[in-house]
DNA sequence: CCTAATCTATACTTAATAGTCAAGATTACT
DNA sequence: AGTAATCTTGACTATTAAGTATAGATTAGG
């Protein structure tokens, strides 16, 4: 249960993007590698990801470059996670983690992926309320606005 | 952002180590090992961390095996899953992520990295006031019993 | 039409996780 | 003491994720 390395760098690129979406700007990939310190040739690989999952298009060719495929405001965090690292509680885990059984033989009544599906869940809570939108704040505004997502009263964001 | 096979076996092994505590008995690796499905080598991995992470004790030679160290309702999920897979959001996980710049140029004021952070918070909410005991219930029991969790009231198990 | 700047696709290498293997150490029982 | 059942350890292999390399396709502008 970590972030991956696609979910940082995707998201990452992708803030750059609505950023500069403001001056109705496209970004190159070397203009977005050397912004996040990561190669081009790695940034592509992200943009690509990013592109299949109709977050952003782009553009071949000289004044080509990237550019959100959306309003940033419609870009749900959920989903650009689910298509950079998929998702916590995949829906065939219990299937595929069922080693030579058929399947968990506890699996017509298993508390423990009741609990799989409340960490998804919560998980969920705060990423399909956040839009790309959400994230073009400072920390300290983000910080607030987060504690105002429902379900997520309380949290206290010290760590 | 996925549930480790360490997390999900792991987890599974220490249900079952709590539930033959009743009994006072201790499970052997041969045991554990046949009713998860697993190897039994991959078990004595899995149950090595378990150990080393002072959940479970184990006692060698003939009549030997293993057991919970403490009792179920003073082992916390949380920490359960910390030994087993590691955080969400390392804390050094930016500066891991930097590539080839000092750190994320937007490091000093990162609206990812607030988002990060809150998104671990609502996963601790449910680990750490989550204890082995509350496992110890059939799934719809703890359906029931995970929505009285404070901060994640409303969440809906459906899915 | 040619060129330079750009994205696109696939294959490759490296690193991390998942899972196996084999040799050794401890203990209960006889 | 001897034996069989058990855990312990470290090294090994396989699979997946991270990151690199290279050749090709598209476009603006001269
Ligand atoms: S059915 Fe998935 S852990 Fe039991
Ligand atoms: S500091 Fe971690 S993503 Fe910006």
């Amino acid at each position: 249960m970590k972030l991956s390395a696609n979910e940082e760098y995707g998201l990452r690129c992708l803030v750059r993007l609505a950023y500069a979406g403001f001056e109705e700007r496209a970004l190159t990939i070397p203009e977005i590698s050397q912004a996040e310190g990561v190669s081009p040739a790695y940034a592509a690989k992200i943009l690509r990801v990013l592109r299949k999952g109709g977050f952003v298009k782009a553009a071949r060719g000289k004044e080509g470059g990237y550019t959100l495929a959306r309003p940033a405001a419609s870009i749900r965090i959920g989903d650009v996670i689910d298509a950079l690292g998929g998702r916590l509680f995949e829906s065939d885990f219990c299937d595929s983690h069922a080693g030579q059984a058929p399947i968990c033989t506890r699996s017509v009544d298993c508390s423990v992926r009741s609990l799989w599906r409340a960490v998804q869940v919560a998980v969920d809570q705060v990423l399909s309320k956040t839009t790309l939108r959400d994230l073009l704040q400072n920390e300290e505004e983000m910080n607030s606005w987060v504690r105002t997502i429902p379900g997520a009263n309380g949290l206290r964001l010290i760590q």
